[in-house]
DNA sequence: AAAACAGGCAACCGCTGGCCC
DNA sequence: TGGGCCAGCGGTTGCCTGTTT
């Protein structure tokens, strides 16, 4: 078969050659230099104006999702697994929707998260990802424990000083936190994912019902993460809820009894050498 | 040590909708 | 109004790397 990396379409061959495939150091620092310089624009242009040898799609994707200077990179924390898990039962698979509410996270590494961690434990419980049954099983065991190391981060993690966030841009929050923190946590317009559906009515957060109480917070100029720990006015992120952590192992309102028991379920891979937790979500410190 | 396998992720593909002429 | 161009999005592919046999 031959390499789709390789194959490019008649248009594409007539005029220059566009390069496919991995980028290398050199493409990067044209098109950041050029962005930097001179903005995004239009993105075919930039491809030209930069001196690059490739269309302006791949030119778009590469700066949005490696070469822009506010993205994370690296392991998803827990809070923002949490809040993938969450926003994801809201909205399906509307990564940049989801992406939205992670600042500096791309909708291609969230979809690759999901794709690849989370449709992989759905799979080992033999359930739909998409199906209430898969929300259970994350309501019921696996958010609380993200919210355990949540809390374990907290304990331990906690000091604004020191951030280590392998961002090197990450000196501040960056400004879309702000937006985050006030679109998803006290907006009431109907941008909060936690407490409203998509089709504008009211409802509790799937997984987190109850975060947007008073007594589930900590204080809320905190902002825990595995790797950082922001304390700043008026700056609020899930990672500062710390709920409590019995209302998490409430099954809530599913009626898994009926054909699948999803603590049956979680027993029988229990056996798996897979089933830990700390495996499953590749906590690392 | 090497082959086979599996997982993770960067990049591409194709579709859709918005904008402009 | 319709066609062309473009950006953005979700789905998919295939390469790279680490692990297992």
């Amino acid at each position: 078969m031959e390499n789709p990396m390789k194959t490019k379409s008649f248009e594409e061959s007539e005029e220059v050659e566009l390069r496919r495939g991995p980028w290398t150091l050199e493409e990067d620092t044209l098109l950041t230099n050029y962005i930097l310089q001179n903005g995004e624009g239009r993105w075919n242009l930039v491809a030209k104006c930069a001196g690059l040898k490739r269309n302006g799609k791949s030119c778009r994707l590469r700066w949005l999702n490696y070469l822009k200077p506010d993205t994370r990179r690296g392991n998803l924390t827990p809070q923002e697994q949490l809040l993938i898990l969450e926003l994801h039962s809201k909205w399906g698979n509307r990564w940049s929707k989801i992406a939205q509410y992670l600042p500096g996270r791309t909708d291609n590494e969230i979809k690759n998260y999901w794709r690849t961690r989370v449709q992989k434990q759905a799979r080992q419980l033999n359930i739909e990802s998409n199906s209430d049954k898969f929300f259970d099983a994350v309501r019921s065991f696996w958010a609380p424990r993200l919210i355990e190391k949540m809390e374990q981060n907290s304990s331990t993690n906690c000091c604004p000083q020191n951030n280590n966030n392998n961002n090197n841009n990450s000196l501040l929050p960056p400004q879309s936190y702000d937006s985050m923190s006030t679109q998803t946590y006290t907006d009431t317009s109907g941008q909060n994912p936690g407490l409203s559906n998509m089709d504008g009515s009211s409802s509790s957060s799937t997984f987190m019902p109850d975060l947007m109480t008073g007594p589930h917070f900590i204080d809320p100029n905190t902002i825990i993460d595995g790797s950082m720990c922001y304390q700043e006015g008026n700056y609020q992120e899930l990672g500062g809820y710390i709920p409590r952590m019995e209302e998490y192992f409430y099954m809530g309102n599913s009626d898994i009894g009926t054909e699948y028991h999803v603590a049956e379920a979680y027993e029988d891979v229990t056996q798996d050498p897979m089933w830990n937790m700390d495996n499953i979500w590749q906590f690392r410190e």
